[in-house]
DNA sequence: TGCTAATGAGATGTAAAAAG
DNA sequence: CTTTTTACATCTCATTAGCA
């Protein structure tokens, strides 16, 4: 099966990202594709980053293929991802990238995984996970007041409303010191 | 709204898959006719980091891509902008370069910053902030007599007529000695 | 087939650009 | 500079489709 993400690690390449708080880039480029004017229905998709190293023509090849690309998350990486999830179920960009790079899978595929599973906890459809995991649902229960994040301790909600609620926080006299 | 007939609608909504990835998007198709090369500066913003994974392809399709660039502020820089904005909502062109330093990013991402700013505080969206701020909406009452500046400390305040409003405070009687 | 990764539409927030 | 508009990043929710 050729379509197998390669889950593999060797993406140690590209450390930077200077998580060296403070001086924190500001992240430029992202930008979409814009699609050309030929429909192209199902679109690339999210490479993991060390596929940057697949040439053109393979890549080429990936547009022409209509399939939609599944990656398949191993226990391993679902272990951290759960760890990382119940600690904040809505980490900022960069903390997300720094997920990724930990389990070696695309930030979009990580982002994307985050996005389900917070929704399939929202629908009660929650499960905890493999073995030896301590991680289970019930225990994940700070709610963000102005929306349905899940957070499991507070600095993790507190940190989260204030990128992203600031406003409404202020105005309902929370304090977020 | 009649704007640009040009870059106006190349991504309008229509199949708008915004989501996906970039960082790797291979953006083949597409003609890209001429348009406006927009201005910005070489390396307005900073390359700083992450960066590294781009090849030269990509940077070479950077040049002819016409799209706006988006800087992305991280909670630490707001948390520092907020901070430096609860002082002095109107800082003058060197206060604000040396904000830009402090927190890493273009003086004038700093500039729209404080601008796009000031304009929602004036439209009740101002948001004050996190842990340890003391800064708080309704405490921003220093009004500039003479502009719509606004300042949290007086001395801000007598700095900014001292340098934007000395001949209309001169006769107004005020005493900025 | 069930679980879940990926998509896509719609909503929201806001950085950057345009207009005044 | 301000005000208004554009466009991008990200979220939710509903749905589609890949794989063990």
């Amino acid at each position: 099966n050729p379509t197998h993400p390669m889950i593999s690690h060797l993406n140690s390449l590209q450390i930077q990202n200077t998580l060296s708080d403070h001086s924190s880039n500001p992240l430029t480029s992202l930008s979409q594709s814009s699609l050309s004017p030929i429909k192209q229905s199902s679109k690339l998709l999210s490479e993991t980053s060390f596929e940057s190293q697949r040439s053109s023509r393979e890549i080429e090849e990936d547009h022409r293929r209509d399939k939609r690309q599944r990656t398949t998350i191993t226990p391993e990486q679902l272990e951290v991802l759960y760890q990382r999830y119940s600690m904040d179920s809505n980490p900022t960009r960069g903390v997300l990238e720094g997920i990724a790079r930990e389990v070696g899978l695309a930030r979009r595929v990580v982002q994307v995984w985050f996005q389900n599973t917070r929704a399939r906890e929202r629908k009660g459809q929650f499960r905890s996970m493999g073995p030896g995991s301590s991680f289970s649902l019930g225990l994940n229960h700070l709610r963000c007041p102005f929306c349905r994040a899940l957070f499991k301790v507070k600095s993790a909600l507190d940190a989260h409303m204030r990128s992203r609620h600031w406003a409404e926080a202020e105005r309902a006299g929370y304090n977020l010191s």
